[in-house]
DNA sequence: TATCTTTGTTGATAAATATCAACATCTAAA
DNA sequence: TTTAGATGTTGATATTTATCAACAAAGATA
């Protein structure tokens, strides 16, 4: 978690596409306000439930966000790639982080105090456009997990998972293992012992191949079918 | 689901508490484009997937708002009140409505075209800061069930909901049965019987009254250990 | 190096939960 | 009015899913 600065968010074109809002004054308010900081696999970036004071921006390496639920059972809501800002909602409503953020793979990040996200929501326009687009987009994400997570059987999940993982993480049909069985199983809401028996099923019927050490999604049509009827 | 005009927005004290932050010439617009209806019961205020154009301000009587997943199985997502906005996620993302909402009892609302929302969101800050601190206490309420669903047991969830209902909806440990059994089944996500079986249960630990036709919360304190523990 | 924890896997078992069937109301529609 | 459908309830049964136990392999730690 060693701190350093080498990059400089006016040319950083690593930016969330809302920061390209910010006009110039906007932008050295940005740079003079960011820390950044680097982390191992599997260090903590927000811890739940402590005090909501930053925003991350993730300039590097993927990360697990999460909710910490009873017995040390974790609930996995999302994987933020580069580019990507995490601001939980705590921030507006209780000043907690709703949910803990860890680094998947060696990362870099930028915080950046939350006082200087409203100023900018406050002072303009197409940002706070912007910045509610988002937070609508991951509200829809909410709920339709929330409908999956009831009303889907343990297969529909995984085919699910599987299906977010290539299309919305690796943009591929065959992605390193990145998630370990337990994580893959924290996403999915089963025990670890469920899913490396469905992932076998799947392999047993041709759907996927997890023989080699990667998941690769062989049956395309199939997978959205499993997915769909629960 | 008759047309009528008897309320002014100007001085409607009904009014959603970030209206209050608009001015003079904004309640004038709002007077101009909105539209009164009323509901019976049971009757369809929005319906999922259908293009989202408005937002719905419930003047009197209570709403469901709930998704409808595979095999006419519902998930009930949160009980409106009067005075509460319900504005979709879609309007910033997919323009569909990722919910439907249906009259729970008769009901008064006023839809609000969608384009005047925007307008007082970029052009009122105080106006758009309201509007980002509803979605976040909405999406943080979002995370919070998608814990529980995932992570409880049909008890804790069951406690959950009565808990929901008695301090976020009536305000009374005492309510009418304002829900069927299968409703509060899919707020709980859980068959029908399964609710029942449950709430006798409670009822022969003393937790709860449901032989009267209201349900009575008497034991405080075993409820939110039982939805705590799970 | 030795030790401990995590991971991945499988089989057996237990617990949680849904489904089915039956029946009595009750309500809405023909 | 009659019929059909929803509701509320219960018992029995089937399905789904988690837990437990055991073990091998891989990392991490002392």
């Amino acid at each position: 978690m060693a701190k350093e600065n080498i990059c400089n968010c006016v040319d950083c074109n690593k930016g969330w596409a809302y920061f390209k809002m910010l006009n110039d004054k906007e932008l050295v308010l940005l740079e003079k306000s960011r820390y950044e900081a680097d982390f191992r696999p599997g260090e903590m970036i927000i811890k739940q439930s402590s005090p909501a004071s930053n925003a991350v921006f993730l300039r590097s390496g993927m990360a697990k966000i999460y909710m910490e639920g009873q017995g040390r059972k974790n609930l996995i809501i999302s994987i933020a790639k580069p580019g990507m800002m995490i601001v939980g909602p705590g921030i507006y409503t209780d000043s907690r982080y709703s949910f803990s953020v860890a680094s998947i793979n060696d990362s870099k990040v930028c915080f950046i105090s939350i006082e200087v996200i409203k100023e900018f929501f406050k002072n303009n326009k197409a940002f706070a456009e912007g910045v509610l687009k988002e937070m609508s987009i991951v509200s829809h994400f909410y709920l339709e997990r929330l409908l999956s997570m009831t009303q889907k059987k343990m297969p529909g999940r995984v085919a699910e998972v599987l299906l977010y993982l290539a299309k919305d993480v690796f943009n591929a049909d065959e992605f390193i293992p990145l998630l370990t069985r337990q994580e893959l199983a924290d996403m999915a809401g089963m025990a670890k012992e469920s899913i490396v028996r469905i992932l076998k099923d799947f392999s047993v019927e041709g759907i996927i191949c997890s023989e080699c050490p990667d998941i690769k999604i062989l049956d395309k049509d199939k997978l959205p079918m499993i997915s769909d009827n629960g």
